[in-house]
DNA sequence: CATTAAAATTAGATTAGCCTAATTTAAAAA
DNA sequence: TTTTTAAATTAGGCTAATCTAATTTTAATG
């Protein structure tokens, strides 16, 4: 079957508060984040029940069916995919791309998405640090990777290292590259893969191959 | 201004049927290339007119304004981008495309068309051999080029050579390679830029060498 | 030039998605 | 536990884009 872009709009938002708002997903919650007013939310959302794509009953809770959940992470995927495609081969920035993304994950082909996928080289995080749903809509729950993987304008948290040689944790040492410290990446240099980063608002470069030996976390799930 | 997807829509089709159609766009083409009835057309027209997009009044012929075939024009060029980007970047071939293209055209970001248009390499033609008219809506009219410019799946003409030498004509008439002939591209060889075609039902392969000699024609402007 | 056939238009109705105003329900406060 | 307030829903209406049926206009034919 298939949705308007209205619908599918409702459900991608039903699906992100309901993991990032304290009660999940309300009427009001819904019309601020869609810009529509709470009648007529509720007038979709009877919708929506009666398409058992969401769980509903007036004044009662708002909750995904699993029908209606399949749809919406097909959607993110499309969403994350397309900006994703957007910085890294349009050089478009970071903020540039979310409203052209609004527009693109609704276009309706199986076979674009994942050609695209695979154009990318089945990226995992969105340019914002944000999981990729694979093709089953699995989300990669690894958030660990090691700091060369890192795009610019991200951050991430020093999770630990590779090598563990004296000489190097020194070094770490020096820069205030301590476990749990928080690493804002600048710029990574064309030519030799050097990274320009933050630690403790001071910036500092490093090489390519310390960065290959340390270990961080992203951060995911933001807007 | 922005107009929405089924005035864009109106508008394309317009513009197509005023250089195709004997008698130009009329209630009944228009309803037939768009899949309504022409009531819906009728109701259409009045609105193009009253924002100024097309000169017509009630049972008198239909044309664009100047304003209106700027509209036209842009979503054309989307359109062809669009489609040459599947094919080239994501390999689909030149009959899956037109759909996909059909819902892109209408991504609404004027950034994004320069972008795509650049990462392409500013293509003068789509994977149809149609003209992409480039940010100023101006249509190539240069419809000649050699044949090692073009790409499989495309249908070219004859136009003359390069290298007069009598060694290579008699070659090109040996392989029925005479002016005006048709020459339908199957495949270019990866490796050594080598083409497989047909020219009058009988397949051959020619070399890279070869085709730079070779100036053909496109065939533009099909649906 | 009158008649007929085809094309186009007007009339009236429908649907999806949106609105404001009025009412109902649930949750928080007294 | 009652009252108050905030949230949600119902009622009634609007617009864009569509339809069918009826009517009008143009063009073609005799």
């Amino acid at each position: 079957m298939e949705y308007s872009i209205v619908i599918e709009n409702y459900l991608k938002a039903i699906f992100t508060l309901s993991k990032s708002n304290e009660n999940g997903a309300t009427t009001k919650s819904l019309g601020i984040l869609l810009g529509t007013k709470p009648p007529t939310v509720s007038d979709m959302l009877k919708k929506l029940d009666a398409e058992k794509l969401i769980n509903y009953s007036p004044y009662k809770s708002i909750s995904l069916t699993e029908k209606g959940e399949k749809i919406a992470v097909k959607i993110i995927r499309k969403h994350r995919l397309w900006e994703t495609f957007l910085v890294e081969k349009l050089d478009f920035t970071w903020d540039e791309v979310h409203d052209i993304a609004e527009q693109l994950e609704h276009i309706k082909s199986p076979k674009l998405v994942n050609s695209l996928d695979k154009f990318l080289g089945y990226p995992k995080f969105d340019p914002h640090g944000d999981p990729i749903p694979n093709e089953d809509g699995i989300f990669e729950k690894e958030y660990e990777t090691t700091l060369d993987q890192i795009k610019a304008n991200s951050e991430v948290e020093l999770m630990g290292v590779k090598d563990h040689s004296v000489k190097f944790l020194k070094y770490l040492d020096n820069i205030s590259m301590t476990p749990g410290v928080k690493i804002k990446v600048l710029d990574v240099n064309e030519y030799d893969k050097s990274v320009a980063l933050i630690i403790n608002s001071k910036q500092q470069t490093i090489s390519n191959q310390v960065c290959k030996n340390l270990i961080v976390k992203r951060f995911p799930n933001k807007p």
